[in-house]
DNA sequence: AATATTTTACGAACTTATTCGTAATAATCT
DNA sequence: AGATTATTACGAATAAGTTCGTAAAATATT
């Protein structure tokens, strides 16, 4: 339906992409600092991961700023659209396909809060109303 | 705790660990042969993988079988204990280590069945049973 | 205008993962 | 034993991802 293609973008990929989600549309340098602060990271490159991004379309930019100055960067993809094909491809790949597989394992691993359980809880019954089968 | 390091299995070795957690214990002969039928490998490629793993201790082999036959190789790793890693993993990438986000993500993507719906229901229960937090 | 700073473009080095060819070794068959 | 087959070991080619140096271009400063 969609046209979503391979959407699959790899570890630096998706870190750009998450400050962009949370920044908004941003300079490589706004990027590159905020990248830096988990992980010291070169300026060329994270440059050079923005320009890459660009070249396969999962980020646009605008050459044309206010005064002619540096190219401002925004995702081309969104995070629910990403989060979805990451998630695919992770069930998938670890639990044969099987959604309450890993929810199960999810919810064994750690103790969720009482306050997480009740609104998992909350979910699971608006899924069951609206969706009869 | 445990002398669990960084588990990070390669999309092929994770599909190797899972064809001796399914099997038991295997030939590389036998382990090609599964791997085979969901995607044609070369024998030599499977042997190539199951000898790194073997190196990194992910698998351990016997060497004197029955009759001084093929070595057999076995998972050295659980089925749980690389669920969890792979999961870990994947929370603090995708989802910012939010477990919660990563459930209600996973619910919301495609329709689970009500049988599926009440199982996880059954298992959030007994969650809050034993564990007052 | 000359110099300095910022930003971009390009390309190369390096790493990890994947794939397999080829040769050596071991076992089996005639 | 000699030939055939099976299995292992080794190394190399390719690909994808990561990292950055260097140079060019654009902008700002003196």
């Amino acid at each position: 339906m969609s046209k979503r293609k391979n959407i699959k973008p790899s570890e630096s990929e998706l870190a750009i992409l998450q400050v962009l989600w949370q920044r908004g549309p941003s300079t490589v340098k706004e990027v590159n600092e905020v990248l830096s602060e988990v992980k010291p990271t070169g300026y060329t490159t994270t440059l050079k991961f923005m320009q890459i991004m660009f070249d396969k379309g999962l980020l646009s930019r605008t050459s044309e700023g206010a005064k002619g100055r540096s190219h401002i960067y925004k995702a081309e993809v969104q995070e629910s659209q990403v989060h979805h094909a990451l998630l695919d491809q992770f069930i998938n790949r670890v639990f044969n396909g099987s959604t309450s597989q890993l929810i199960l394992r999810a919810l064994g691993r750690k103790h969720p809060t009482h306050q997480e359980i009740e609104e998992i809880k909350k979910f699971l019954d608006d899924l069951e109303k609206n969706n009869p089968s």
